[in-house]
DNA sequence: AGGTTGACCTGGACGC
DNA sequence: TGCGTCCAGGTCAACC
């Protein structure tokens, strides 16, 4: 589930706790969680200094030039930065362990679409096939990327060549505040509803992030790396509220699939 | 090349 | 209590 604003908040998280801060060593406790690079380059590590935390899309970044340690979060991955006497968490796939005695703990419970890729200088991995990120793209650029296209907006939404870090929660969001149905063919919405959905997508994100990210109760919590859980939910207008009434209009709010998706939108609110 | 579909993974909810 | 079934969903490969 962690979508931009989760990414976002675990990278601004361990950016505070880590910035600085000196690998010792690093374990990897999961062989094929490695997507990217090879056990004896993950050795290499020991000694660098991690500059900062990134962002792309969904995935934090650990800068520890010259390398680079993408977090692919999948749909469960949690990061904690714990003391090394702490007991260490369930699923515990990857080990940074800091000069300091400090421990960055990459843990994930369902290992699905997830694990790490570590990069050396000029190396993108997973990153190469993302397209702009959908928190800083422009109105222009956004339209200019979706144009012509026939597929539904919301697969169009989740597809991160296109634009980079919108998931289920936020695509549905985006969606009904612009008022356009999800399996809406893209080439049939006018660039003024695509302007309007431009201003949703980066409304909502904003929000989220700005709440922390989102936390959904039926499925593992979303945490940060401090464990702190995000508020969000709360602000969730379609988003786990099929069979309930609109917010706006009190409308049934109905459910159907797009690009293999639940989905849940307003037959009122949204054409 | 763009679009579509299904496999991957596992815990929790739910039905009987 | 206990077993079976279904569901969540990001990513990628395979196919049209």
């Amino acid at each position: 589930m962690p979508e931009l604003p989760e990414a976002e908040s675990i990278a601004r998280t361990l950016r505070a706790a880590l910035a600085g801060a000196r690998i010792a060593r690093v374990r990897l406790l999961r062989r094929d969680f490695l997507k990217t690079g090879s056990p004896s380059s993950l050795r290499r590590l020991a000694g660098a200094r991690i500059a900062g935390v990134a962002r792309r899309g969904k995935y934090p970044i650990v800068e520890a030039p010259p390398w680079r340690l993408v977090l692919q979060l999948g749909m469960a991955g949690r990061v904690y930065v714990h003391r090394g006497d702490h007991p260490m968490p369930a699923h515990t796939h990857l080990v940074v362990a800091l000069t300091d005695g400090r421990e960055m703990r990459y843990a994930n419970v369902r290992r699905i679409a997830s694990g790490v890729h570590l990069l050396g200088e000029g190396q993108l991995g997973p990153l190469a096939a993302l397209g702009p990120d959908a928190d800083a793209i422009g109105r222009e650029e956004f339209i200019e990327r979706l144009a012509g296209r026939t597929a539904p907006i919301k697969a169009a939404l989740l597809n991160q060549s296109i634009l980079a870090g919108v998931g289920n929660i936020y695509a549905d969001e985006a969606l009904f505040r612009a008022g356009l149905r999800p399996g809406r063919r893209v080439h049939r919405i006018s660039r003024a509803d695509l302007g309007k959905l431009h201003r949703a997508v980066r409304t909502v994100l904003a929000q989220a992030v700005a709440a922390g990210g989102s936390t959904v109760s039926f499925s593992t919590p979303f945490a940060d790396a401090n464990e702190e859980l995000g508020y969000f939910t709360v602000s969730h207008r379609v988003y786990g509220r099929y069979g309930r009434a609109c917010r706006r209009c009190r409308r049934t709010l109905q459910r159907t699939t797009v690009a293999g998706r639940t989905t849940t939108y307003c037959p009122l609110c949204q054409r």
